[in-house]
DNA sequence: CGATACACTGACCGGACGTTCAGCGCGGTG
DNA sequence: CACCGCGCTGAACGTCCGGTCAGTGTATCG
């Protein structure tokens, strides 16, 4: 049974209020963000938000689930890729940074999300969805880290730890790079971490005379 | 002149009030603390609140310079002493995680303030006086690192941009550590970073055979 | 073409919150 | 003791916003 006629108007509904309440949250902040400001955005009345959705929360709940089921596609088909640790390393990083760059308004709901902010009930239940998924961004990396450590190709630590540090770091990384009127090309931030990653930023002195 | 008793006192309810803010807002976060929850914390009526800051944004702004003080003298402490860089970044690493340890509680405002949210003026203000303080933060880091370039002992990148992917990546982690029931020994994390740091991830076989 | 269904609208409601200010009580003064 | 000044109080006010629902326009059907 295709779809009918009913079920594209109410996904083309959806998808509007969903894109529209990206664009306003990323230009006003998830808190200064009014339903009837993203309901106008959506061109259409405030009332008819709520046929798609529960309350606030489900909107921007569901809106963000959509929006990182993106990021995450980009993830996986840079990971999905045959190559060495730091081939794979280093494209990780590029779509990391390239996504981020081509929507640069996702950014703020992204850290709004992340920590959250409102009742105690609000919380735990934005805790209870969102915290997964960030959770499994830092996994796509951690994944990666614990093969080549089995490998033998790296050190051993707590791969999930490693992951976060690594993530975060370059996430500020893309943070500061937004903010900047002329940020330096993508490839020397890439650069900067792959190579501190794989080597250190020790001068390599000790590979002669290993201390 | 010394201090007159009404001086005394005036401090002494600004200091009260401004731990309470931070005992709120690390509660509640930034957005669900209310200026009546702030008073009652204080012991105070709402409106006594009003007599020593002028309204709401301006007791946040206050109370969170007073509280990041506290961190950057610790950071500094801990960059006074002299040694070798290792010491140096391993000393830093310590002192921000037992800072956050022992000032769990100043952790949402730390981050409610990185990303602000409210009106677009609010932003702005929010963010010409707050930025400089973080940025504060990472050049600490960022002179340690240039010194340590100019002395050849580490290669050479923007500090900059170096500092504000350590700092932010280790914030990660002590923020991980924060929800965790029972975190590994500090020791270890902050050994990760800093051997990471120095020496790399990748395994030390190019000591004997480069590739 | 009239009746019915239904997606949509937007004025309205209830409640929350920041801010104000008239008044209260208390320590000091004459 | 009577009076005064002032730090403090908290009820009241105005504003704002999420959520509701009676009403409206339109497409569909008999």
């Amino acid at each position: 049974m295709a779809k009918s006629k009913e079920d594209v108007v109410q996904e083309f509904r959806v998808q509007s209020i969903q894109e529209a309440a990206i664009r306003v949250i990323s230009r006003k902040g998830m808190a200064a963000a009014t339903m009837q400001e993203i309901a106008a955005e959506a061109g259409v009345a405030k009332g008819t938000i709520y046929l798609y959705f529960r309350d606030r929360e489900e909107l921007v709940e569901k809106t963000f689930e959509t929006a990182i089921g993106e990021l995450h596609k980009r993830l996986d088909a840079a990971l999905d890729r045959e190559g060495t640790f730091e081939e794979r390393l280093r494209g990780l990083m590029t779509a990391q940074f390239t996504f981020f760059n081509e929507n640069r308004e996702f950014f703020r709901l992204y850290h709004s999300l992340r920590m959250p902010e409102g009742s105690a009930t609000q919380q735990r239940r934005q805790k209870r969805t969102c915290q997964p998924q960030f959770r499994a961004r830092v996994d796509r990396l951690a994944v990666v880290l614990k093969q080549a450590m089995d490998a033998g190709e790296v050190r051993v630590f707590d791969p999930q730890r490693l992951a976060l540090f690594v993530i975060e770091g370059s996430i500020a990384l893309v943070l500061e790079r937004l903010s900047e009127d002329a940020p330096p090309p993508e490839s020397e931030d890439i650069e900067m971490v792959v190579s501190t990653l794989l080597s250190g930023i020790a001068t390599p002195k000790s590979k002669r005379s290993s201390h």
